[in-house]
DNA sequence: GCCGTTTTCGGCCCGACTGTTTTCAGTCG
C-alpha cells in the first residue's frame, strides 16, 4: 500500500505520544508534533518527493533526523524508532491519551503501577477502585476517568462550522444581554472558519462587577459545568458541544481576541516573535517590562512585532507570518465580492424551487447570474435529466430570461463523470449549455490511478468547464477519494477548465491546501452554493470562508466575475 | 529534534483551573 502525508503524520504523532509517556525531551516530542502538522497540511504528496530526490529539509520543521525517518517510512513503510519503542510501551496505550484529564504523567503512572494499556482495563481499574489510590490520582479523579470513558464510548468529536454556528450564534447573543458586558466575540477555530470545530471559544469583555461568568454557567443549555473560575470557565452544552468562555478587561480585549483565535501554531510563533523584540505577549497586552505597551485592538498587537494585521483564517503558521513581513499578505476574497453562482438544482431534478424561484433568490444575494446545473439522467435517485428533459428545460430557460431582469440564469449541467472517465449525456445536447459541470457520484472506491484518470479523460471533454466538489468528501461522513489533486489541479490549467470549492457545510470541498495550490497554480476556483432550495444560498459564507483560509483573493475566483467578463471564460478554447 | 540578523550551542509561548497537595504538578487550551 503506497504511503501517504497522513500515514507518516500518524506515525509521528504516535512517536511523539510514545516519547512523552516516556518522559522525554518536551521540546523533542514538540519537534514530532510539528512535523506531523507540516506533513497533514502539506499540499503535495511526500512520497513523490522522496522519488524525486527533492530536498525535504526545506519543509517547516524537518531536519535531517526526520528527513531520514520519513524517507524510511516512504520506502520500507516501517518506521525503526518506532518498532524499537513499542518494545517499551504497548501500541495501545496512547489510546488513553484521548481520555480527558489523563495526559502522559498519568498514563505512565497507570501503566507502570496497574499495567494498564488498553481502555478495557482502565474500564475494570475504574469499576474496582484501584485508581484513586494511585500517586497523583484521587477519588475525583477516578469519577472523571468514570465519566469520560462513558462518553468516550459515544465518541462525539468535531461539530461542522455550520452546526457550531447554530449553538454559538445565539448564546453569544444572549450573553450580550447580561449587565455590564460590552462586547463579545466566538474566537477560536470558529472565527479562523475552519470546516469543523471541536469546542466554541467564546471572549467577553465586561466591567469588573458584571454577573457574566455565573451567567455563562447558568445558561440553560448546558448540560455540566466542567471548570468555572472567575475569567475562565469550560461547560458542555446538552448538544454535546463544549463551550470554554473567558472574560478580560476592555485594555486587553485585542491580545485576549488574538489568543483565544489562536491557531496555537500561530500564536507561538508571533509570541517568539515578541520574545525577540524583549516584549511578553499573553492574553492580557503586550508588555515590556511591567508595562502595557500593546493589547487593546489585535492591529496593536501585530504591530508591536512590526506586522500589519492578519486575516483570522491566515492564522495556520502555513507562511502567513512571513507574507506579512514581507508586504505579501493576500487581500481575501469577501462574501460581497461573488458577482453570481455557477452550481444549482431546481424541482427538474433534486431541488426544492422552480426555476424561477431560484433567480429571485439569486438576484436578492445581489447576483447578476445563477447556472442551473442539474444532476444528469445516470443519477436517478436525483431524478437526472435525460438529453429529452434536458432540452426542454434549456427551452425554458431561454424564455424565462425573456422575463428576467438584472439577473440572467445559465444552462448548464452537473454531468456524472462514469467510471470509465466519459461523460453521462451526449455531445449533441452539451454543446447547447453554457457551461458543463463535472462530478463524481459513483465508485468512490477506485484505486489512485483509476479515479485519477477517470477525472483527466473527463476534464479532457471539451466541454467540460468545472469539476464539481473535486474531492468527494462528506465531512465526518465519507473520506476523499483517492486522487491525485496536483495532477488535477495541473490538468485543469492545461485544459483551462476550473475546479469547484462547494459551499455546502458538509462538502467544502476543494479543500482549504488544495485551494492554495490551485491559487499556486493560477487555475481559478469556482466558490457555488450547490443549492437545492431558495434558503441554500446562505452556505456561501463558509465557501467564502474556506477560500479565505485558502489564500484565496478576489482575482482568484471565477465567479466574482461579472457576467460579461464570464461568459467568454466559459468557452473552451480547446 | 529543530533552528539561526544573538547561527553549530542553547535556546525552544504562556497562563488558568483542578485536584491533590501543604506549595505545586498535571492537564488543557
Amino acid at each position: 500500500m503506497p504511503i501517504h502525508n497522513a500515514d507518516i503524520a500518524a506515525i509521528f504523532e504516535e512517536i511523539a505520544d510514545l516519547l512523552e509517556i516516556e518522559n522525554a525531551n518536551v521540546f523533542r516530542v514538540r519537534a514530532y508534533r510539528n512535523a506531523s502538522r507540516t506533513l497533514q497540511e502539506l499540499g503535495k504528496d511526500v512520497r513523490t518527493m522522496v522519488q524525486k530526490g527533492e530536498e525535504l529539509t526545506r519543509l517547516p520543521g524537518i531536519g535531517e533526523d526526520l528527513a531520514n525517518k520519513i524517507r524510511e517510512i516512504v520506502e520500507t513503510g516501517h518506521c525503526a524508532m518506532l518498532d524499537k519503542l513499542h518494545k517499551q510501551l504497548p501500541s495501545t496505550i496512547t489510546e488513553l491519551l484521548k481520555i480527558p484529564g489523563l495526559g502522559p504523567k498519568r498514563v505512565k503512572i497507570l501503566y507502570h503501577e496497574l499495567d494498564i494499556h488498553t481502555m478495557e482495563q482502565l474500564q475494570r481499574a475504574v469499576r474496582d477502585h484501584r485508581i484513586q489510590s494511585l500517586p497523583g490520582f484521587g477519588e475525583k479523579t477516578e469519577i472523571r476517568i468514570a465519566e469520560a470513558l462513558t462518553i468516550h464510548a459515544g465518541s462525539t468529536s468535531r461539530f461542522k462550522l455550520a452546526i457550531a454556528a447554530q449553538y454559538a450564534e445565539p448564546l453569544a447573543a444572549w450573553l450580550r444581554t447580561i449587565s455590564g458586558v460590552q462586547q463579545v466575540v466566538v474566537a477560536g477555530s470558529y472565527r479562523r472558519a475552519k470546516e469543523t470545530v471541536g469546542d466554541i471559544d467564546i471572549l467577553i469583555t465586561a466591567s469588573q462587577n458584571s454577573p457574566v461568568m455565573a451567567s455563562f454557567c447558568n445558561y440553560d443549555e448546558i448540560a455540566e459545568v466542567l471548570s468555572h473560575g472567575p475569567t475562565r470557565s469550560s461547560v458542555v452544552l446538552k448538544s454535546k458541544l463544549q463551550v470554554d468562555a473567558r472574560v478580560v478587561k476592555p485594555e486587553s480585549y485585542g491580545a485576549a481576541l488574538h489568543y483565544f483565535t489562536g491557531s496555537k501554531a500561530h500564536n507561538i510563533a508571533i509570541r517568539r516573535l515578541g520574545q525577540e523584540r524583549g516584549l511578553k505577549i499573553n492574553e492580557y497586552g503586550v508588555f515590556k517590562g511591567q508595562t502595557r505597551i500593546a493589547g487593546e485592538t489585535e492591529e496593536s498587537v501585530y504591530q508591536s512585532v512590526g506586522l500589519p494585521f492578519i486575516p483570522p483564517e491566515l492564522r495556520e503558521d502555513r507562511g502567513e507570518i512571513e507574507a506579512a513581513r514581507s508586504g505579501r499578505l493576500p487581500k481575501l476574497i469577501e462574501l460581497g465580492d461573488l458577482k453570481g453562482d455557477l452550481h444549482a438544482h431546481s424541482k427538474a431534478s433534486d431541488g426544492h424551487d422552480t426555476l424561477k424561484e431560484m433567480a429571485s433568490a439569486a438576484q436578492q444575494c445581489g447576483f447578476e447570474y445563477l447556472a442551473i446545473t442539474e444532476h444528469s439522467r445516470r443519477l436517478t435517485v436525483a431524478h437526472g435529466l435525460d438529453p429529452v428533459q434536458l432540452a426542454k428545460q434549456i427551452d425554458e430557460i431561454d424564455r424565462l430570461n425573456e422575463q428576467l431582469t438584472g439577473i440572467t440564469l445559465l444552462k448548464g449541467i452537473e454531468v456524472d463523470i462514469l467510471e470509465d472517465g466519459n461523460l453521462d449525456l451526449p455531445d449533441s445536447i452539451l454543446t447547447k449549455l453554457d457551461l458543463v459541470v463535472g462530478a463524481v457520484h459513483s465508485r468512490f472506491e477506485l484505486s489512485r490511478a483509476k479515479q485519477t484518470e477517470r477525472i483527466l479523460k473527463a476534464m479532457d471533454h471539451p466541454y467540460f468547464t468545472l469539476l464539481a466538489h473535486p474531492s468527494g468528501r462528506l465531512i465526518a461522513r465519507r473520506e476523499p477519494y483517492d486522487v491525485d489533486m496536483l495532477r488535477i489541479i495541473r490538468k485543469a490549467k492545461e485544459r483551462g477548465c476550473y475546479l469547484e470549492l462547494n459551499a455546502q457545510p458538509e462538502r467544502l470541498d476543494l479543500l482549504d491546501i488544495y485551494c492554495q495550490a490551485a491559487k499556486d497554480e493560477g487555475v481559478l476556483i469556482s466558490i457555488n452554493s450547490d443549492a437545492h432550495s431558495v434558503l441554500d444560498f446562505n452556505n456561501l459564507s463558509f465557501g467564502v470562508g474556506q477560500a479565505r483560509r485558502g489564500w484565496l483573493e478576489k482575482q482568484n475566483v471565477l465567479n466574482t466575475r461579472t457576467l460579461q467578463e464570464l461568459q467568454p471564460l466559459l468557452k473552451r478554447t480547446m
